[in-house]
DNA sequence: ACCTGAACACCGTTCAAGT
DNA sequence: ACCTGAACACCGTTCAAGT
């Protein structure tokens, strides 16, 4: 039932048959697979984000009945763990990135985490509870190695990648929830001006508009490096 | 019916009487509260987690039918919201904390905050993405006036705060997440191993595996106030 | 090997109704 | 003012069955 209403294209097909159709959409719905799974399963995250994402809902942007779903995939669970890992596949930078030492390299290779993350913005606050996939593994491993070629010591490696994780984390997860939600910002700051004798200091900041999350994220970042780094 | 068969407590009472049944158990349901309401969605969360917050078992709980919470609550995200907020309540510290100077001061605060956190491991995860309550504006304010006695200038106030939140949520949401799941760490720690071409430096420091979250956790924090101190 | 619908045990919430 | 059950439109997943 769900896959006999599946959208725009059933209904278009029985009235234009198959030439003008296959402009429109895909001519006839290309075999179940993983990639088309977990692809999909990224679109319908982005449209709607977590909420939106329904084993129904995604059977019917693919053209599937629900259960279809099940032969490719154990659970839900899954399909989230694979959606999250899909979005956070490493591509090596530029070699120009390289040449400009570690904590050029570091500071690179969060960022890209980062802005990975927030283009997706369901993924972040998702990551810390799912398992950790081959490209989480795949970008802790980079950081370990730069940063424990750069001379930090053994005995020093975990906390200065679990600080690092935190701050990102942290950083990426607050911003992609603050976006999402712009007007909710600009009332709460509103409320906090009508109760500004209750929280003067953060209203007089205007701490819930300030709007420089990039600069923010970086300063934070190169005082937990100044830190971390080797002597 | 849900609130007919709702726990032990009305099996029992069918067979002791009222006495007996006031030592075991409230002698009968007190009336429906906000805080009643507020104290059993924590209680609930404490003991199933984000995904066992349900309205039916919450009004179970309760002894009532399910419908009746909503004439105290609007709908399921004000019961998040409440709840998130109810334990985040800050108690001042004791004198001798406050002596300690600003930089004590602001360490005992965010060691609090996330204390309090870990005490409801739901809660970390949820406050991104929820309203910012009384309580959290409270700490935000406080954390916030301190570091300007200090000496942070207005200009440099609100990145000190988003450093610190971002620090402070990562750490813990991150301890939380990994605290449930300590078999799924040592799997995964395993299967690095059985990886460990991919994963040498990972591997090697056995991060997976790494327990003192409290000592990173301070650590990170202070590069952080290193580098947010006032010269 | 791959896909399906019916069915089960759940959800949050609306509504009209009870006291 | 406070509480209720029936009902609606959803969920994830099992199962027995189709090709």
């Amino acid at each position: 039932m769900a896959a006999k209403r599946s959208g725009a294209q059933s209904k278009r097909s029985q009235r234009t048959g198959v030439s003008l159709q296959s402009v429109q959409e895909a001519p006839r719905e290309p075999p179940l697979s993983l990639e088309r799974i977990v692809a999909t399963a990224v679109g319908l995250l982005d449209a709607e984000g977590v909420g939106g994402l329904t084993m129904r809902r995604l059977a019917d942007r693919l053209g599937s009945g629900a259960m279809s779903l099940y032969w490719h995939v154990g659970n839900k669970e899954e399909v989230f763990d694979l959606a999250l890992d899909s979005v956070l596949e490493y591509r090596a930078p530029p070699q120009t990135v390289e040449s400009q030492g570690w904590r050029g390299e570091v500071v690179h290779m969060l960022e890209d985490w980062r802005a990975s993350m927030l283009r997706h913005p369901w993924s972040a606050s998702l990551l810390p509870r799912r398992a950790l996939g081959p490209n989480i593994l795949r970008r802790l491993e980079l950081l370990s190695k730069t940063l424990s070629r750069a001379g930090v010591a053994d005995a020093d490696l975990n906390v200065a990648i679990w600080s690092l994780w935190n701050y990102v984390m942290g950083a990426t997860i607050t911003r992609a929830s603050f976006d999402l939600s712009d007007d909710d910002r600009a009332a709460a700051q509103e409320r906090l001006t009508r109760l500004s004798e209750h929280y003067p200091t953060i209203e007089r900041s205007r701490l819930l508009l300030d709007n420089d999350w990039d600069g923010a994220f970086r300063k934070g970042l190169d005082f937990l490096l100044d830190g971390l780094a080797p002597r």
